[in-house]
DNA sequence: TAGATTGTTAATCGATTAACAATC
DNA sequence: TAGATTGTTAATCGATTAACAATC
C-alpha cells in the first residue's frame, strides 16, 4: 500500500485547534508578548483553558508552573508538531475558479504550503499558465509528482470527476486530500481526506435562519421559556 | 437585539450530516430510486444506520417500518429543514479571488442560494462589474441590504478587517455569517458564524504526513499490532 | 517561602451506536 | 401472518472541563 495508516491518538478537534493557536500566538509575537498562561488564552480567545493544556498535552510539557508558556518557543514547537515548519508541497487538480483562487491565495506561501502544480483534463486550459503555473495534464499527474514529490492533493473539480481525480492522486503517490467537490470521496485506509463545503456551511447557516427553532431567550410574558 | 437566540438542541454533526444526505438522496433520484432503507444508506455511503435515523428524528417521522424511506419525499422534507427549499439571498464582502470564485460558483443558484451583491473597500473595484454583479462600496452595505433584506454574508477580506466588516454586516441586519478570513470573529450572541479555513485543513493533513506518529498496521513481526 | 500556573486525573457532558419494541 | 425496518431508549464511546497535586 502506498500510504500508511496512522494510530490515532490525537482527537482531531486536537489537531484543529492546534492550528488556531499558531495564528494567535503569532499574533501575541507581533505584539511583543513573551508569555502567555492558558488562562489568558482562554481570556483571549474564549477556548476553556483546560483544553489548551489538554491539547498541548499530547504533544509533551512547553510550560512552566507559576509561569506559563514562552509564545515564541511554543509557536516553534506547534508549527514542527504540524510539519508546517517546512516546506509541504502541494498539487491543485483543477484550473477553474477555485483552482485559480486557491493558487493565488498568498496565505498558502506564508505558512509554507508550496503549490507545485496544476493540472486540469480541459485541453483549452493545458499548457496555459495560472499565475506563474503551468497547466498540465491531468493524465501526466503520475509522471509529474514522481518528479515533483508532492504529499498533498488538493481536488477543486466538479463532483462528476472528482472520485476519478482522487483515484488518480492516489495513484501518484499522494496520501493526502482536500477534497473541495460535493461528494464523498471513497480512499483506502491510511488515506487522510479533509473535506471543505461551502454548501454544508451555507446550510447549517440557513437551517439557523428558520423561525421554527427559534425563541427569544428573554422575558416569557407567563409561560415556561426554556 | 437585532438577532434572536436560538434554543439549541439539534447537535450541529447532525445539521451538517443533513446536508450530506441531501446530496446522497439528489443523487438517488437521479438514478430513479424510490425508496431506501438506513442499512440501505450505511451500505452506500458509510454513515451508520442508526446514526441516520437518530438524526431525522431530531425532526419528526420520515420512514415507514418494513418499508424504508422515500427517497423524494424525504429530499423535500430535508430540504425544507435546512430553508434551502426557497431562495436564501446572499451578500458577499470582498472581490477578491475567492470572492470572485464564490460568486461564480454554479453550486450556490443549484441550491437556491442567491448572491445578491458583492461589496468591497477597495476603489479600484467598486463600481466595476463581478460577474453580474456591480461591486459596491463597503460603506453602503447598510443602506443597500435595507432593500435587499439577504440574511446570509460572507466574509472573503483579509484577516485584519474580517472584523470590521462583521460588524458592519450585524448593523445590516445579517445574523448569519460564513468567514473565510483566517481570524476568530467575536460577535453577540445569535449571530451564527460557520469558519471555513484552509490553513487549519491543510494543517491537519500535514500533520497526518508525519512520521512520528505514523506505524504500519500490517503485519507485526513479533509484537502485538494494536 | 507564598503565589501562580502547569500537566494530569477524575467528573461531566454530549454524541454515536447497539438493541429492541412498535408497526408497516 | 412473517419479515423487514422504523423510531427511540439504553449503553458506549470520546471529548470537554473541573479539580488538584506537582513545581517553578
Amino acid at each position: 500500500m502506498a500510504c500508511s495508516s496512522t494510530t490515532v491518538k490525537v482527537p482531531v478537534p486536537t489537531l484543529e485547534r492546534l492550528a488556531n493557536y499558531l495564528r494567535f500566538l503569532h499574533n501575541l509575537e507581533q505584539d511583543r508578548v513573551e508569555t502567555i498562561s492558558s488562562a489568558e488564552v482562554e481570556r483571549q480567545t474564549g477556548i476553556n483553558a483546560a483544553q489548551f493544556r489538554k491539547d498541548l498535552s499530547y504533544f509533551g510539557e512547553f510550560g512552566k508552573p507559576g509561569v506559563g508558556y514562552n509564545v515564541s518557543e511554543l509557536n516553534q514547537r506547534i508549527a514542527r508538531i504540524l510539519q508546517i515548519d517546512q516546506e509541504q508541497r502541494v498539487i491543485i487538480v483543477g484550473a477553474g475558479n477555485l483552482g485559480s483562487a486557491l493558487v493565488g491565495y498568498p496565505g498558502l506561501k506564508e505558512h509554507k504550503f508550496n503549490v507545485v502544480a496544476v493540472f486540469d483534463n480541459n485541453y483549452a486550459k493545458i499548457g496555459r499558465y495560472l499565475w506563474n503555473l503551468e497547466i498540465y495534464d491531468i493524465s501526466r499527474l503520475q509522471e509529474i509528482n514522481a518528479e515533483l514529490r508532492a504529499r498533498i492533493g488538493i481536488v477543486a473539480v466538479p463532483a462528476p470527476v472528482a472520485q476519478s481525480v482522487a483515484d488518480q492522486l492516489l495513484a501518484a503517490n499522494i496520501c493526502a486530500i482536500l477534497n473541495f467537490a460535493p461528494t464523498v470521496l471513497r480512499v483506502p485506509d491510511g488515506t487522510v481526506i479533509r473535506n471543505v463545503s461551502f454548501m454544508q456551511e451555507l446550510a447549517v447557516l440557513s437551517y439557523h435562519l428558520s423561525a421554527d427553532h427559534l425563541e427569544d431567550v428573554g422575558v416569557s410574558v407567563d409561560g415556561i421559556s426554556e
